[in-house]
DNA sequence: ACAATGATATCAGACTACTGATATAAGAGC
DNA sequence: GCTCTTATATCAGTAGTCTGATATCATTGT
């Protein structure tokens, strides 16, 4: 009763559809990234966001939510996460009385720093048997693919 | 202040990590899928498992998960939200009292008959530009990832 | 026959992620 | 000045996803 196929085989192999394996390979990699952060308590999405905020200090949740290409819903929830772990805080905006900046404080910004080394050599490794051609054609489609559908909106 | 780059440009561009690269592009298909479906009122967990059921009927919630590598508790969800929407139900397994039988409705198959052909149109449209070397390159590369990471499990 | 092990389903709790609705602040146009 | 639109933050509700814990059924080993 359980023929159902391994990962490789049938549906789930190179004969599957190509918006199921590109599925299949990202919850692959972010299973292998929140098992590598798992001790640092740290999870994916709260690494980009800290990565952002990092990359642009002072951005509002608004700003960080088309960063990531997420709600503000749900870059509020991030946040308040992050906020409540003790690794950014919220400072007001001299300028606009709605708006927060958003910063990090030093144990979000430690946290970062350890994070973003393990995150980078897992990244290698899915580059690791390309050529140069190879991942350079690999990193175009994506873009494009993430282009397509973001014009469509 | 939100010196944010565009889809394409920067680190959201083809010189970002590979992981993001693939994150972006799988959200902004995801987007594209669930909008299709949108007037079903299918998502697209709904769809995957709905094509499992159809391709393996009586498969148990475990078997279902493992299939779709999920966790039961995250497959049961899914299941419990299709049965309240009418399109599948469960029935006793004659050979063990534990297991439960998942097989579509009528109204299910008809869903999952309908939401195919949409899936399958924007499938094709991400090959659309790609020569056959190509697109097996991708297929073989997206299989590779997922294997790597979950031998590592 | 019985105990140990494994498989299945499910409960509880947490984090992401969405839509929809609401409230308030800023900016634009008249 | 005043309104209309836009931007921002947040509340409420739903769906998907995980880990951890429990309970029950099946199988295996002795």
């Amino acid at each position: 009763m359980q023929p159902v196929p391994e990962i490789g085989e049938g549906k789930r192999g190179e004969s599957g559809y190509l918006g199921y394996l590109m599925r299949q390979a990202v919850a692959a990699n972010r299973q292998a990234t929140e098992r590598a952060l798992e001790d640092l308590g740290v999870t994916q999405p709260q690494f980009l966001v800290m990565t952002l905020i990092h990359a642009y200090p002072g951005s509002s949740g608004a700003d960080l939510a088309r960063a990531a290409m997420l709600t503000p819903q749900t870059m509020s929830v991030i946040v308040a996460n992050l906020e409540k772990a003790g690794r950014l805080h919220r400072a007001n905006d001299p300028a606009n009385a709605r708006r927060q900046r958003l910063e990090l404080t030093e144990e979000g910004l430690d946290l970062l720093n350890q994070s973003r080394e393990r995150v980078r050599a897992l990244d290698r490794e899915l580059a690791a048997d390309l050529t140069a051609e190879q991942e350079q054609f690999l990193r175009k489609w994506l873009v494009q693919v993430a282009q397509r559908h973001d014009r469509a909106t």
